[in-house]
DNA sequence: AAGCCAATAT
DNA sequence: GATATTGGCT
């Protein structure tokens, strides 16, 4: 082992992320030093290896000495791969793997075994420098990690928990950005049971599903609205688990919906003075909440846009009938049956919420289904899906969905997971837009960024892979967050950024045959704007992702 | 960034 | 009990 270091960076808050403590591993001793120099430029504190049985007891030795290790794939006595699984299994440091080729398989095996990235010979500065994100990243998520805990142990003890070594006020960002927020007057109140409150656990959200608003909904009207109180209601709903508070604020929210509807209804009658029904929207609608004219199958509260059924996901309400927008896509009759639709009035009352398949989730939100209602010869309305087509942003709508025959595409919606380019460590200045791909086309990318920075997120990890991801194909409105910039992930080039799309692709949409065609596995490049990207890619590295 | 939600404060 | 405010969440 060579230390590089004859002196100590200042390792503050302040001067961050000087003195970053790097252990970089390779058996080739000029890239040791080139690397070494160019960490040493970055004000890092460099340790230097060339043999990773060394480095594995370099960091026994030293479990809180280091940061980040950077480690060779290709080395004699242990294998790269070998290295990143015992760190990960013993010290749990983020890990960068480097090589000089770009072979897919290697850097896929690299970001399996929970590298959290993978850097190509000859390494950039710029790529150096920026290692400390992954560094803060790492703090940030098990931070998380330990909050998600919640109960039982204290966050006094969590806290301390993490801190092992870094407790010195360097990782401010970490630090500062979970724990800031408390209650006006909080604070003051109970500052001596500090300890106690935090550990807390924290009260469970109520969460109305329908079927509780129906009970609910049946309970007011049998008493009726103007009389009753949420004690009373509390009691005749007879829900062990519900307390009057609850009911307080649900009749709360339930008395606004109401006198927004009502207001909604004095409107369209000082217009059209004619209504379909004698019965008041308000009176409507606890009736249609006490029926089983809509039944939810499936229903899943979550996804429910609106915390009132019946206020509804219909955006038209015209003659012909309206268009209901689910939240989610969905494919199956089965998300929502309309029984008895003769009676359903006109003037609202069609609704239904989204069935979120938890597979769907990142991609499939941003693509909502809709359904047109017509009524047919016997008043009876039918729905037709409309199949949502995803379209580039930039006008790649002719793009054709290989694998796919005979699919109505009509709608569009805009779809265009972008790559930034710039580097994240410029959050004051948001990055340009680089890049967008096109989820269906087969085309090769004509160029290869130097470095793509592709909007990732960490799944949660298991034990068996530290790290595994999902893509959440959106462009972000807003730069201006620090920390969820640092949520993004560095993916040095894009083979591994394929490979998280691989990944994603197979684990999150296995099944869905409009997904699926989107071609989410071959994601491929286009609109490359930008003139300075000029190295050409290799079709050959590209072949190995196609594999699905 | 805005809006919804349930919890909590008044 | 009613209403206003808060903080979390999306």
């Amino acid at each position: 082992m060579v230390d590089g270091n004859e002196f100590s960076y200042p390792r503050t808050a302040e001067t961050f992320p000087h003195g970053l403590r790097v252990l970089v591993v390779d058996d080739d001793l000029t890239w040791l030093k080139i690397i070494e120099r160019m960490l040493m430029k970055c004000f890092y504190q460099v340790t230097i290896c060339c043999l990773a049985k060394e480095a594995l007891d370099i960091l026994r030795e030293r479990r809180d000495g280091f940061d980040i290790v950077i480690s060779d794939v290709n080395m004699p006595d242990m294998d790269g791969f070998k290295l990143l699984e015992y760190v990960g299994l013993e010290m749990d440091l983020p890990v960068i793997m480097m090589s000089v080729d770009g072979e897919t398989s290697r850097v896929m095996k690299g970001i399996q075994h929970g590298a959290c990235d993978y850097l190509l010979k000859p390494i950039r500065m710029k790529e150096l420098k920026n290692i400390w994100q992954h560094v803060v990243r790492k703090k940030k998520n098990e931070l998380k990690d330990i909050q998600g805990l919640k109960g039982l142990e204290n966050i006094q003890v969590a806290r301390s928990g993490i801190s092992n070594g870094f407790d010195d006020g360097y990782f401010f960002c970490a630090r500062s950005m979970d724990f800031g927020k408390k209650r006006k007057g909080y604070e003051s109140k109970h500052r001596d049971n500090e300890v106690v409150d935090l550990s807390a656990v924290k009260k469970s959200r109520v969460v109305w599903t329908v079927e509780l608003h129906q009970k609910f909904v049946k309970t007011v009207n049998h008493i009726g609205l103007d009389k009753i109180g949420p004690k009373k209601i509390l009691d005749l709903m007879n829900v062990p688990w519900l307390t009057r508070e609850n009911v307080a604020s649900h009749l709360q929210k339930y008395r606004l919906y109401l006198s927004r509807l009502q207001k909604e209804d004095d409107l369209k009658t000082s217009f059209s003075g004619t209504r379909q029904s004698d019965l008041s929207s308000k009176e409507q609608v606890a009736a249609d909440m006490g029926s089983d004219k809509i039944s939810f199958k499936k229903f899943d509260a979550d996804s429910c846009t609106s915390g009132f059924p019946e206020s509804s996901v219909i955006q038209n309400t015209s003659e012909s009938g309206g268009i209901i927008f689910l939240p989610m896509l969905t494919t199956t009759d089965d998300n929502f049956e309309i029984q008895n639709t003769s009676s359903i009035s006109e003037s609202n009352l069609i609704r239904t919420c989204g069935v979120p398949a938890a597979n769907y989730m990142a991609l499939s939100s941003f693509v909502p289904s809709q359904y047109s209602l017509s009524r047919n010869g016997q008043g009876i309305e039918t729905k037709q899906e409309i199949r949502p087509r995803l379209e580039m942003k930039n006008d790649l709508s002719h793009h054709q969905y290989p694998n796919v025959q005979n699919q109505t595409l009509p709608n569009i919606v805009q779809f265009a997971p972008t790559i930034y380019q710039t580097p994240i460590t410029e959050i004051d200045n948001p990055p340009h837009v680089e890049f967008k791909i096109p989820y269906s086309n087969r085309n090769l990318p004509k160029q290869s960024p130097e470095r793509v920075e592709y909007e990732l997120c960490p799944v949660q990890s298991d034990s068996s892979h530290r790290t595994c991801f999902y893509s959440e194909p959106y462009t972000r409105s807003s730069w201006s967050m620090k920390d969820e910039i640092l949520e993004h992930i560095l993916v040095s080039d894009i083979d591994s950024l394929n490979h998280l799309a691989c990944l994603n692709g197979s684990d999150l949409l296995p099944e869905d045959p409009f997904l699926t065609s989107l071609e989410l596995l071959n994601t491929d490049f286009c609109d490359c704007s930008n003139s300075e990207l000029s190295t050409d890619y290799s079709p050959d590295l590209y072949d190995g992702l196609l594999f699905m």
